[in-house]
DNA sequence: CTCTGGATTAGCT
DNA sequence: GCTAATCCAGAGC
C-alpha cells in the first residue's frame, strides 16, 4: 500500500483543521459492488474536542461519536435529519475525539455507476454535498468505524495534487463554532 | 419515558 | 430562497 503512504503519514502527523485543509486534492476511492468509484475531494470541514458545534464537543464519549475517539484514519459515519448520511475520517490519536467532514467530491473513477447511482440528477450535482457523495458511491453505512488505513479497507485515499488556491470559509448548518472558519474549499478552475 | 433539534437535501416559488 | 421530509441521539423529567 504504499499508494495510502502519504495519506497515512497526512494523518498521524498533522492537527485536525491541517488534515481538512491538506485532504483537498486526494483522491476518495470506494471499491463497490459495481466497481470502484470516487473522486477528487474538493471540499471538507474540521471538527475538534474543543468545538462546541462537534459530535465530541468537550471529550464526551457516546454511542454514536465513539468512532470519532479511535486512531487517525478511521471512519466515522452517522446519521442526520431523519434521511441522510455523512462521511467523516477521524484525526488525532487514539482517546481524543476529532474528524474532518468530507463535505464534497469532483467525480472521477467510475463515472457510469455514479450515474446509475443518481438518477435524475445534473452532473454538477451528483456528489456536491456531504450526503449526496454516500449516495453517489453507496459507500455504506456499515464502514462506520473501521479503519482507512488497512488495505482490506474498501474505502482508501490517495494523494492525487496539491491545489494552488484553497478558499477558507464559516462552517454550514451549524448553530454553535461559527466563529471557527475551519471549512475549506477547492478553488481551482481546473481538477 | 418523552421531547427537541440537527455537521442535509430535494423540490417548489 | 424557503420549507417539508423524517428519525435518532441526547438531555431533561
Amino acid at each position: 500500500m504504499c499508494n495510502n503512504q502519504s495519506f497515512n503519514t497526512l494523518i498521524t502527523t498533522h492537527a485536525t483543521v491541517d488534515v481538512a485543509k491538506e485532504l483537498l486534492g486526494y483522491e476518495l476511492i470506494f471499491y463497490g459492488p459495481n466497481g470502484p468509484v470516487g473522486g477528487i475531494i474538493t471540499e471538507t470541514e474540521a471538527y475538534t474536542e474543543d468545538d462546541p458545534a462537534s459530535h465530541a464537543f468537550n471529550g464526551k464519549i457516546t454511542k454514536r461519536n465513539a468512532p470519532m475517539f479511535l486512531a487517525a484514519g478511521h471512519l466515522y459515519i452517522y446519521f442526520i435529519y431523519g434521511i441522510h448520511h455523512c462521511l467523516n475520517i477521524v484525526t488525532e490519536k487514539e482517546g481524543v475525539g476529532a474528524a474532518v467532514l468530507i463535505r464534497a467530491l469532483q467525480p472521477t473513477i467510475g463515472i457510469d455507476i455514479i450515474k446509475k447511482n443518481r438518477p435524475n440528477v445534473k452532473q454538477k450535482d451528483w456528489l456536491n454535498g456531504p450526503s449526496k457523495l454516500m449516495r453517489g458511491l453507496t459507500i455504506p453505512v456499515n464502514l462506520n468505524g473501521t479503519n482507512a488505513l488497512t488495505s482490506d479497507c474498501p474505502l482508501q485515499l490517495v494523494f492525487r495534487r496539491k491545489p494552488t488556491s484553497i478558499q477558507t470559509l464559516p462552517r454550514i448548518g451549524i448553530s454553535k463554532g461559527m466563529d471557527r472558519l475551519w471549512r475549506f474549499y477547492y478553488s481551482d478552475k481546473t481538477v
